[in-house]
DNA sequence: TATAAATAGGATAAAATTATCCGAAATAAA
DNA sequence: TTTATTTCGGATAATTTTATCCTATTTATA
C-alpha cells in the first residue's frame, strides 16, 4: 500500500508528535529505536519532511525534529504521504495503466475509485493529533 | 497498491478470458501487445498462475493460454492478487508493523483495517467475466 | 573561543523488483 | 519422423527501493 519510507515517516511523525506536546525534541536514534526502523534511512525521510515543512529540526548540540504544538492537530496524514510517496495512491490506476481516465478507464475502474476515494478520504480526515494520543494513551502502539 | 507484476496478471488474465469465450488460445506475444506490458516478464507470470490453476496452459506448437469457458466466472480477482501478491494486501499493517493485531494495533488500525477490508471484498467479489465482457463491449480498456 | 553534540547531505552498498535472454521440453502438423 | 512452433525454467541484467557510511555544517554550552 504505502512505501517502506512512507511507513516509516508516518510512524516517526506520529513519535515527534508525541513527544512535541510537551515540548521535546527527540534525534533519529531516539525514533528509530522506538518506531523500530534504520537510523540513517529514517534520517533521510525526516530531512525531506522538514523541507515540506511538516516537521522542524534544530541544528546543532541539543537539536532534534519537534512540531509546533498548535500545528499537530491541522497536520493531515495526506501530507506526509503526498511528501513522500507522491499522488499515485489517489490518482493512479489500479491496474497500471498511464492514467486513471474516467474516459479511458481500465476494467476495474469503477470499483477500484470507489475504494480509493475513501483511502484518499481517510488520510485527509486523519491528523497527527488523534494518532498520537492513541500512542499516549496506551491505546495504539508504534512497533513489534 | 498491487505490484507491476500483479497489475500485469490481471490485465492479462481479463484478456485471455475474453479470448476464451470463443476458444481462442492467446500467446505472450499478443497478450503483452494487447496489455503493453513486457513479454518475458509477462510470460512468467503466466506461468505462476498456470501453477495456481487459473489459467490453462497449451504447450507446443498452435498452443497459447486459454481459461476453461465454465470457469471464468467464477475466478475472482482475490485469486489473481493471491497468487502473485500473496495475502499482505489482507493481512498486512498499514504501518508496516510485523504484523496487523487487533490486540496490539498501530495508530491508523481501525481506519486502516475498514478500507483494507474493502478492498478485500471487492477482490472477493469481481470475477473475470464481468471484466472480460467490459473489454469486450468497449466499455474498458486493457491500454494506454 | 574551543568543544561536543546534533542535523544535512552526498556517496555507496545491499536487497527487492522488474525485465531480458537462451536453451530445453513439448507437441501439432507436414 | 522431421520440422516448426510454443511453453517452461534457469541464469542474468537493469532498475528501483531500501539501507548504510562518512564528512560537512550548525549551534549550545563550557
Ligand atoms: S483507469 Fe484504472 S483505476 Fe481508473
Ligand atoms: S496494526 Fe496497523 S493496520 Fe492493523
Amino acid at each position: 500500500m504505502f512505501s517502506k519510507a512512507c511507513e516509516y515517516g508516518i510512524r516517526a511523525s506520529i513519535f515527534i508528535a508525541k513527544n512535541s506536546f510537551e515540548g521535546k525534541l527527540v534525534s533519529p536514534k531516539e525514533i528509530s529505536e522506538e518506531i523500530n526502523s534504520p537510523k540513517a534511512f529514517t534520517a533521510k525521510i525526516l530531512q525531506a519532511l522538514v523541507r515540506h515543512d511538516l516537521i522542524k529540526s534544530v541544528k546543532g548540540a541539543y537539536g532534534g525534529f519537534i512540531i509546533d504544538k498548535d500545528t499537530i492537530a491541522s497536520i493531515k496524514l495526506t501530507q506526509i504521504v503526498e511528501a513522500i510517496d507522491g499522488d499515485k495512491i489517489y490518482s493512479g490506476c489500479g491496474l497500471g495503466l498511464e492514467k486513471c481516465d474516467e474516459n479511458h478507464p481500465c476494467p476495474m475502474h469503477d470499483k477500484f475509485k470507489v475504494i480509493r476515494d475513501e483511502l484518499k478520504h481517510m488520510l485527509e480526515t486523519t491528523n497527527l493529533e488523534e494518532l498520537a494520543l492513541g500512542i499516549k494513551s496506551g491505546a495504539s502502539f508504534l512497533k513489534i
